[in-house]
Formats: C-alpha cells, structure tokens, sequence
DNA sequence: TTTTTTTACGCAAACCTTTGTGCAAACAAA
DNA sequence: TTTGTTTGCACAAAGGTTTGCGTAAAAAAA
C-alpha cells in the first residue's frame, strides 16, 4: 500500500558507509573524498533518491507552504488572485494550500485551524464578508507567523496588506459618469461592513462632492449581494419620482444582475441609464452593451501578497515593520457608460 | 523571528514528570491517573498545546495534504471543480494544494516535483492538453501514491478517474439540434490529442449517423483555444457554399467567440445559426442570446475525485482496483438553440 | 622515530511525537 | 511472608535528516 521511502539509511547500507557520509556527499561537504562523492551521487541518480520532505520539515521547522484564504474558489477575481499567488510562491520553492470560507466567519476559523494544524510558514487571506471578530487571525500574528492581508483587511491588525485603490476607482468611475453628461448617479453598494465596499461608497460620495452635486441618500442602495438582493436595489432606484440616469455599482454580479432587470423593465443602456462597476471577468465582452468597468489587478495582487510574505519571512532583523502596497484599478471604457455615443 | 512551538518537552519540563507521560495524558492512556491526567490538560489548554504536525508526518509518513493540478486556475470549470475538491477533502481531514500546469507540458512536469517534494499523500490531475509523455506520472503511480485523473485522462494509466459523458452530452446536443429542425449542424472540435475533445467529437459524428445523416468534413473544425483559432473556424465554415444552420462548439469559449463573430457577420441567432456548447459559466445568462448548452457537473467532479482518493488511501487490501467514475453532462436548453421560438 | 597536521569519515544529538517494554511501588491473595 | 496482580510512570526506539564534535589513519614536519 503505502509507499516505502528510500532514505539516507537505504544508500548508506548499499555502499557499506555511514548515513552522515551519504548525508554530506549529496551536500558537497568538504570533508568528503571525491571519491566517495562520486559513489554516493551515482547511486542517489540511479535509485532517484530525495530527502524525506517531511524530516526535513521538522528540522527546519518550515515547511515552505503558504496557506491561503479566500471567500470563493470558483469566483473570476479570486482565482486570478490565485493565479498570482500560485505561480508567485512556486517560482520562490513555496507551495500552496488553498481554502475556501464560503464568506462564513465559522468556517474561515475552522479553515485556519486545518492550515494550522497542517504546518503553513504563512497565511494569505481575504477576511470572509462576514468577519468582525478577528481573533483568530490576531492568535496567527501573536505566534509570530506572517500574515498577509489581501483585497480586504481589518485595520485593527498590524500586520501587511495588498489593497487596491477602491476610493480612487470609485472616483474615477463617478468622475466619468459626470463627464460624460450624467445628473443622477446612483451607486448600489455593497455590504456595510466591508472595506473595500466602504471605500467605493466614499469614493462615489467624494467625486460628487467635488463637482458640487448634493449626495441624494435615495440614489445609494446597499446591496446583500444576492439576486434578491439585487432586485430590491433596483426596484428602489427605479420607483424614484426622480430616477436615475446611471448606475455605478459594487461589483460585476450587482452590474449584471441589474442590467438584465433594467432592460427587461424596457429602458435602454446607455441612452436612458449608464452603467459602469467594479468587474474583472473576462467574460464581460460577450455580454451586451459591454460593460465599462473598473478592472482590480487581480493576479498583481497575488503577486503582490506573496512577496510581502516571502519579503517577512526572509526578514532577519528582530521586527518586521508591515508594509500597505496599494494598487491602483483601471478604468475601462465600453459602451455601457457612453450616453453619446448612444444611438 | 519564527515562533517557537511549544512542545511536549516544556510540558514536561512545567509538571515535572516526562514526556510519555504528558503524550499519554493528553491521549486518555489507561495508564495514567486521574490527577496527572487533569493536571496535564488543563497546562496544555491554558498554553494552548498542539503537536507538533510536522514530528506527526514524520511519525506517520502521510501529511493529510492533496495535490491537485489543473491546467488554469482562473477557469471557471476548474475552480468549480477546485471546490468540490477542497470541501470534501476539508470534511475529511485533509488540506489541498493547487498548482497549475498552464496548459504546458513542461511546467506540469514542475509542479508534479514541486509537489512531491512537499509530501503529498495523493495527486489529482487533469493533464494539460500538451502532455503526451505520461511518464512522471507513471513514476507516481509506481511509488504506489494514489493517482487520479479527472476531466482528461490517459487510457494507458491503469489509474482511478472521474470522467464525464461527453461522448452522450454531445449527442444530446446533436439529437436537440436535429430535433429543432437543423440539417447542416457543424462541429469545432478541440485539440485533437484531449480525450474529452475526441469524445465530443465522437459523440456528435454518431448522433449524425444515427440520424442517417452522412457526415460532412467541411463541417467539422478543429480549433486550438485561441481567438484566432475560432476566427479560422468560423472563417471557414460560414465561407462554405452550404453554410452551415447550427454550430456545436467544444467549450463556452468558442461558443461565446464564435457567437460574437458570427453576429458581427449580420448573421442572426439563433433564426440564422443555431448555437449549442458545452458551458459552465453562471454569466452565461446574462449573454444574449442565452446559450443552450451542455452543463457539466464541475463541482461532483471535484467531490468524486476526492473521494476516489479517499477510498484508494484508506484501502486496506493490498492491490486497490482502481475505478472509473463517469458522471453525466445535462442539457440546458436556452434561446440559442430555438429555431422554431426565434423570432 | 616522534610529533603535528591533514584527510576522511563516523557517532550521536537535535527536531518532536508516539508507543512497546520495563520497572518500581502498592495492594490483594495465599 | 511470599507470590501475583494492578497502578503509574519512565526509558528508549523509531521516523529521516543535518551537523558539531571526535577520531582514526595517512601524510607531513620535526
């Protein structure tokens, strides 16, 4: 059944010498004879010998495994974050473990607790939706072993965090919207709590702001992000006297959702509503009008996240000081947000 | 820098008495008393002991640690299957780690040694659609660790595999089409070496003979997954004298591709073309037309691949036989597909 | 020839846990 | 008192690797 390892021990026998011998010829200690080296590197070819991974665990007390927690697995820009973490930490000899929360506060905790008992040198997480108690994250940090916020984070931990610039792509999406003729934008929100969906709404308040245009509380929906959800957002936006000419939204589920109801209601995107929202998927160019989007550098943030852990844990000095890369997002102009252009 | 785990030795060393006595305690050994059993507990749970989880490996040669390869990570039908992975190996104890081949031989080859260097107690693989030397992974099997394939798969490989029917998906989308009145039905098939591409393929060309319809080449594509790749296909097969009525693409990706070309071209669907594919995308149906397609269970697929792994790790018997799983694709059918009901 | 240096290698500890075996002490039965 | 049993705990090995230290033998120096 289960496989029997070939060890130092095996190839010591066979050549008639000591583990330590063996041990240091593979290594090309000095103390070696070339000789013996040689004997001992063609038998280790020919029987195909590695080192007991797991032995040389214990004894670094590494195991050159990062765990990672994300919301989702099968959601487009968490997985292009795990794209960039993956090929990121393998390019650096790291392997990768990857969980999901299921955006459950319990279940995150109880996926910490299996990567803990699972030997990771470092934790990589984007906090579920849910989270407010972040104790078990703060036990992480108290061992001493990195931990990385991405995407979301709890300020209330010092620890390092790849966020992207939510503030200023929400601004940058108002700000077109505005130029581009739009009175009444509307912005559906996401969850209350969250901070990148906080950032966006303060981006989306402060662009209106900055152009003298009075924040109208009816036109900002929050969103649960459910299709439920969605409909009761646009039922509300849309049962306004004084509706609105675009919609800036959340996310690339809220955008979709809302289009599908917005058209079926009859009103053509972009001549009676702009559209524009936060959204990664590549999909979006097949979906029609296209969307005008403010893409998040989803795989750079993977990228990003692993080497703020690498860069900690190849810290020699006594502290680590954490360090906040920010990412900026991009604005992407389709059809969706040109009033115009319009037919 | 790195954290100090506590070990049974500080326990010890706090209750004055041994190590054996301490493991023994916090295992319920009948040889300990009731005292020393209460005394060692309640250190352990107040310093919040855990052992040592690489010394375990160690102890047990197994790390509870999956490794799973997929050709890409941010595909949707991955990640689903990345989902039915990771949750059922959770439940049962066990961590995963994701790598991605990329859809290169090569780098395939890479993460196979990354992965096996980092103690894994099984792999799950969908083979990248390079791989035609199946040799590191006859290597695998030959150490006696678990091997499963899922999706694509080699028949030389007397391996366990989870596969689905794509040869029957394919002829029910075939048979759907030619029920909805289609006579010219094309076909842009995948790669030609990938087991599923060979099986659709397969399954189209029987529903076809079965329906006594001769089999026409100049309706039969092949297409290698890039953008240019379904601009040829489609060049050629709307460049035919007898164009074609409806189009079954290997994935949603020409389907979508396809579909936009073929609009541009001022062509209608689905009164002009008919579409069909097989698609896993939840945002399919926010693309217009809505995509009849052949939906695969993504998410089953990942469940039975662990649990085929399970039972193969936990098969007590010397020679485990190891089995093919084959699950069923299910049409859905949507406006794409609706000859009759188009407008 | 004797002493020192160099060369080449082995012993054993350490990493941490589990577990078979052994061994005292306490206690019951004879 | 002697024998046998139970209780409560400790020793040591095993799992595989690395590494500080020790030590033979051979070579060089005195």
């Amino acid at each position: 059944m289960s496989y029997k390892q070939l060890t130092l021990k095996d190839l010591a026998k066979q050549l008639n010498t000591s583990i330590t011998t063996v041990s240091r010829a593979l290594k090309g200690h000095y103390s070696i004879s070339e000789s013996m080296r040689t004997k001992v590197l063609e038998l280790a070819k020919q029987l195909d010998f590695h080192p007991n991974p797991m032995a040389l665990n214990l004894l670094k007390s590494r195991s050159f495994t990062i765990g990672v927690i994300v919301p989702e697995i099968a959601h487009h820009f968490y997985s292009m974050v795990m794209e960039g973490i993956e090929e990121t930490a393998v390019a650096a000899g790291y392997n990768v473990m990857f969980c999901a929360s299921k955006e459950s506060s319990e279940k995150e905790e109880d996926v910490v607790n299996a990567l803990l008992q699972s030997r990771i040198d470092g934790l990589l997480i984007a906090p579920s939706k849910e989270t407010i108690n972040y104790t078990h994250l703060q036990n992480i940090v108290n061992k001493g072993m990195p931990l990385i916020f991405f995407d979301r984070h709890s300020a209330d931990l010092r620890v390092s965090k790849v966020l992207v610039n939510d503030y200023e792509g929400a601004m940058q999406a108002t700000n077109h919207l505005l130029e581009n003729g739009c009175k009444r934008i509307a912005h559906i929100a996401g969850p209350k709590k969250l901070s990148n969906s906080i950032q966006r709404l303060h981006g989306y308040k402060d662009a209106l702001k900055n152009n003298r245009i009075k924040i109208d509380k009816d036109l900002i929906a929050h969103c649960n992000l459910t299709k439920e959800g969605v409909a009761d957002c646009i039922e509300k936006l849309l049962s306004l006297k004084n509706k609105p000419d675009a919609i800036f939204t959340y996310n690339s589920f809220i955008a979709f959702e809302s289009m599908l109801l917005v058209k079926r209601k009859g009103y053509k995107i972009p001549s009676d509503i702009c559209f524009i929202g936060f959204a990664n998927e590549p999909v979006i160019s097949y979906i029609e009008p296209q969307l005008t989007t403010v893409l998040l550098p989803a795989y750079e943030m993977g990228q990003e996240a692993t080497k703020l852990f690498l860069e900690q844990i190849n810290c020699k000095t006594e502290k680590y000081e954490p360090k906040t890369v920010t990412l900026q997002a991009k604005l992407i102009v389709k059809e969706s947000s040109l009033k115009k252009k319009a037919k």
